[in-house]
DNA sequence: TATGAATGAGAGTTCATTCAT
DNA sequence: CATGAATGAACTCTCATTCAT
């Protein structure tokens, strides 16, 4: 037994204990992406603790151990959504210097990038979280607060950069807000309700073309 | 009694049916209204039949006299936003001749008007509603695709008429997308997660300026 | 109206009550068919008074005037089963004279005549009635008592006048509840549970042939 | 604990194994004979799932672990019946030596000893599972046509053995059919709507009596 | 740690029956 | 007499959560 060997042999202690430690990080994994799959096809409030646990093979009391309550579930994979997106989209925006480039990559990066590979975390992110509870509303917040930071950041680096005012105090945080608007609205549109499109690029293209457009009116940068 | 009166007379019999007719249609309203304020304050999963007849004053077999289910109620609420929506915000998308006016119409109409009266039913519209099942998510989705239709083809119009070509054959319903997401954005952000702000024309005029900013930009209107 | 006039005038009191009368009991049957019908194609309990009212054409409320509640509607569509049965087929058995050909005639009777023309109160009576409640389970017996004395009586005549005794005290009621049993199993073998067969008329005789040979052997008559 | 012990000791493991296995198969066996005895008291409508809970001494939602719904409980109890039915009463039919003897063999074992012992079973087959639901009349009609099978091969085996003919070609199943009308009759008369009798040996005698000579009378065998 | 049987509050829904008009 | 809206008790069934093993 491990506890036993263990005792006199600190080697075997951290292989045994990484053991451990990897099959718990991947026992909660597998929850995690059973409960993304059913919340995805068959909605929050439609998918049973017992059928995450079937479809992860383990007990229900091996879900209680790893999560809190369901509600805890559908907040870590909100979390862990929050995490990829402001690591890839929300990078992109910090990353920009002060010109609109910025925006287009970030654009692309969603577009092409994030919807085309996590089409369920999308799904979750705006259909499936959307006015479940307070908590998981505050969750949601949380992920679009930070983005609207990360957007108004760099808005406003281009301002001070390129010398231009926006026309009101608000200006800023609204083509965020807007901007967010309009990944949400498209990704909904083209990816959550119907089949995975083919041109998926030329729509997010298109999309980034009249968010900058937007913009660049609003700078008078044409 | 009303029967041999009515021999004689028949606006007293129509009085009384007319009375009888307005007596139902109040009790669908009151009934429909409860369960539109219970399913904004506390969700529409949180909200039980109970609750909503309470409200309402009648009993729960009453609220099933009038509605089908659970899900009917808030399909009939859908239903009336939609044509709501279309009947203010879609008609100036309608009216609107071949230049960009409609389109700061429209917007003033949504941000200033609708959000204004009606923020219930902007919850119900954005956040209420939102994937609780596929035929209420068909309801949805007709009231969306409506109204893409009327943003689509308004920018048609003005496209032939003002001589210009959109980039791609999709442009027109991006845009149109876009523009729905930046209302539902601006309005969930502004409205439905907070207190009502003084604000609300100023940040109804800078979404309105960069959602119009961007076709702006797009048609080379600058 | 009607009530005026006929302060003065008898005849037009006679002429108006009978039509009242008669309309009286063309809408008691009018939903007592209702009910039968319904009772048989969903079943007793799946049947709501609702749905009887819709189809006799008449509302709720006239239902409950014509009749004490929904346990009534069967125990009326029962009695008069029981009433047609005891006319037809009882009959048979109690105007035998002391042969065994009464036998036969009841027994044609019931296969050729009365599964033919009822068979929705052959479904009644042999199970839409079954294990309903005691008030009809107890009507139920009425029917079958009764229908065993006519049976009983028979026999014992045939046997008096004949010269012969029966093994037992209780051979005679045993023989009548046989013969009811083989009633109610050939006629829910082959009528209930399917389509109505086109070979009644031989299922009958073969039936009434076991039926009246079990009778023979009993008796020494062969 | 079982699982340190069972490393060393397979028969450790397999005595909890089965002890669980062991108080699941109770705990079916006694929610399913609580649902036979209200079933049989009550009515099968007049049984709440709440009155069974009770009576078994679980909760409502342990009932739901065990059952499908509150029409599984009858279609098992119908299928246990259908089984010990067959195993008793089949059996002495399927048995036969090519003589009558196996018909009186079969109605004694139903009548002395079926009823007898299972009087409850008698009520469920013949009253509580009648005109409940098309799955349940399903079941019911598994049991019927089997025994009805049984039966007709019986006497099948009967007349090629002894060299006569049945008059028609559906003979056999008529009188199949018979005898298990005799079978429900009798039990139902004498044992469902009363107490038991003490003489029921006597009924059962007489009512055999009178079903074999119908077969006798029928094939010329007197 | 893992299991999965057990819980029971709570939900949605039905429907026989009543009664003011 | 006829109507049909209103009632509310009662039902079946679900499911998040717990806990002894």
């Amino acid at each position: 037994m491990d506890k036993a060997l263990t005792k006199n042999n600190g080697e075997t202690l951290s292989r045994s204990a990484l053991r451990r430690q990897r099959e718990r990080e991947e026992r909660y994994q597998t929850i995690l992406k059973a409960a993304e799959t059913l919340f995805v096809k068959e909605g929050y409030h439609q998918t049973s603790i017992n059928k995450i646990a079937d479809l992860a093979e383990v007990s229900v009391g091996t879900v209680y151990f790893y999560f809190k309550n369901k509600e805890d579930l559908l907040i870590q994979l909100l979390d862990e959504i929050s995490y990829l997106f402001r690591s890839r989209i929300g990078a992109e925006f910090r990353n920009a210097d002060s010109t609109l480039e910025g925006f287009t990559n970030a654009g692309n990066m969603f577009f092409d990038e994030f919807c085309n590979k996590y089409p369920e975390k999308v799904a979750i992110m705006y259909r499936e979280s959307v006015g479940q509870s307070p908590l998981v509303e505050e969750h949601r917040k949380k992920l679009h607060d930070k983005s609207i930071k990360d957007i108004s950041e760099a808005l406003q680096r281009m301002s001070e950069n390129m010398g231009f005012q926006f026309p009101s105090s608000m200006s800023i945080e609204i083509i965020a807000v807007s901007i967010m608007g309009i990944y949400q609205s498209i990704a909904s549109h083209f990816l959550v309700s119907r089949e995975k499109p083919e041109n998926l690029k030329q729509i997010g293209d298109d999309a980034v073309n009249y968010l900058v457009g937007g913009i660049k009116d609003m700078c008078g940068l044409n």
